[in-house]
DNA sequence: CTGAAAGCGCTTACAG
DNA sequence: CTGAAAGCGCTTACAG
């Protein structure tokens, strides 16, 4: 079945498709169109249930009030949450959101690019990965908007909005040392981005402002796509080495994988062993003991993307690149 | 910055607009275009970087490869997890997902369904709310293929996939009782769709087929939009109140509330109390004890939701409604 | 106060 | 073997 088209709903009104696209697009006023045509053509379009097309739209505007959103896997928690954050704050702005994960594939995210691009996406808010600077460059140059988020990239010049990682590690450690612990465990993940170096960068200048020195054998850098069975036997082999008397776990996963490996070994968070864990998830505040966590501000961040998107959509020059870091919260429990 | 058009290939190619889209749309052959040419301009266009203009295919063709998935809450892990695995599948097959939530308001899916239509998404699959029946019932009048998934709405007939709620609950209570559970009560909330009120009948059907009489006292239905504190205090008065010796909790967020709740009044799970929840959780597993939980078959609800869209999308007649209901899984821990 | 017409970037039936 | 032209459904500069 066809669905109406803006001819349709000028022939029923008998006026132009000039008139109804004035009328459509709230334009009737500065148009000077006579109330009578208004309401006409308003009721007409009301029994009708007409739909302007968006693609025909699209294609004579040239945007399509979609916002593209590419990031690395909408299954976890933190990037769902943000995404119907997004989705919301962009909804009631009249944005939609296409989104796709990447799966930290770069060939993913260099075909995402270019399927948004042909798409004519408004703009672009990418979780990126290294080695698309270059796509993400030549979307600047051609006048897109792109917000970067939880992940900057150093080598382009872009927009970007995250929590403050080093900082928020860096507080972790002080509240360990603080607590009068003295081998301080580190377990991260061996993939080279800002967002998890500075982890271990915080933790590092924690230990060296306090004077404890820096062992290396107290970070384990867990494969990035290994076994969870594997990881969870490497971190055990770390906790049963050691005096280890605190762990900060840089990502909610490892610290789901370590919660499982002390439950394995049987080895008790308590006075004389604490953890922390990166992220919040749910599982934490369950947990007996219940697991401090580091929460980013998900709301602001959602909200700062938002804004930023909205501020260059609407300036026809170019705005120059910001940076937006939100400090995040240390939740301590129980 | 201009992106470059089909014309500026042609011309380049001193060819033809015809010609450029027979070649780019793999017709070359048929169309016997000779090898040179073909060879020429797919140099030109690999050189250039030109990516067809989707919407204007779009326009011209009448279909946009992109999928509408309407659900509820993308933040959601269950459907999240579908999501992920749709855009999976549907990205290896050329189409693209734009996904948004209704928050279980009428009025927003109502919107979203015309706000698909008008982008005129090339299927729907949608996680239904009663009371869009009918715009549901126009989207199939117009042949879009329609999928329904975790919720079905009775009173139209639509495709649908879906986990057997029933005998999922059934087989939960059944197990209670081999363990010689009396007193087994269950946590529910107090919408009344499909997915929801077929929990409470497999309920219903494994009392009476053991000879268990029915004890309303022992139904707690939570209001659908309360305060988890709320939540959290009238599972205590039920736990408290009576001998129950089991719950099964009809969603997992329920279960989570339910958790805290045994927490609080440190009521333990063990031999004499069991617990399984409806829809598993990550904090299940890590939770002392164990909790068992029911499984719904992500991976193949996905699957079939995708297979069945890819048939209706290919045949050119309208297919008859189908209905394809998964077993779920009951996994029991510790 | 209103309309005829061009054009956004494609695809495709038709013609040669 | 290849191209001119119509048309998808809109918006908007221009004209009256």
């Amino acid at each position: 079945m066809k669905s109406l088209s803006i001819k349709d709903i000028a022939v029923k009104a008998n006026v132009s498709i000039t008139t109804v696209s004035f009328i459509i697009n709230g334009k009737a006023k500065e148009k000077s169109i006579s109330e009578a045509v208004i309401e006409k053509v308003e009721k007409i379009i009301a029994e009708s249930g007409y739909k302007p097309n968006q693609i025909a739209r699209s294609l004579r505007t040239g945007n399509s009030n979609i916002i593209g959103l590419i990031i690395e896997d909408i299954s976890n928690s933190f990037f769902s949450r943000i995404a119907r954050l997004i989705e919301d704050k962009a909804y009631k702005r009249g944005y939609k959101i296409i989104y796709s994960s990447t799966e930290n594939s770069v060939d993913k995210a260099k075909e995402l690019i270019n399927m948004f691009k042909s798409r004519k996406v408004d703009a672009y808010i990418i979780s990126p990965i290294k080695g698309i600077e270059e796509d993400i460059q030549m979307l600047m140059n051609d006048g897109n908007p792109v917000i970067l988020f939880d992940r900057n990239l150093p080598d382009i010049s872009t927009s970007y909005v995250g929590a403050d990682h080093f900082n928020a590690s860096y507080q972790s450690i002080k509240n360990f040392i603080d607590q009068g612990k003295k081998n301080i465990a580190l377990v991260t993940i061996d993939i080279n981005v800002a967002q998890i170096t500075e982890r271990l960068e915080g933790y590092k200048k924690a230990l060296e402002d306090s004077g404890i020195e820096y062992n290396e054998d107290l970070v384990l850098k867990i494969h990035f796509n290994q076994e969870e069975n594997e990881t969870i036997a490497q971190i055990q082999k770390l906790l049963q080495h050691k005096a280890v008397d605190a762990v900060l776990f840089a990502t909610n996963y490892l610290a789901i994988s370590g919660l499982k490996a002390l439950k394995q070994i049987d080895k008790k968070i308590g006075d004389d062993f604490a953890v922390i864990a990166y992220d919040d998830h749910e599982a934490f505040e369950l947990h007996t003991p219940r697991i401090s966590a580091i929460q980013q501000p998900l709301e602001e961040i959602a909200e700062t993307i938002i804004k930023m998107i909205l501020n260059q959509l609407s300036s026809k020059a170019k705005l120059p690149a910001e940076e937006v870091i939100i400090p995040a919260r240390l939740v301590l429990r129980d």
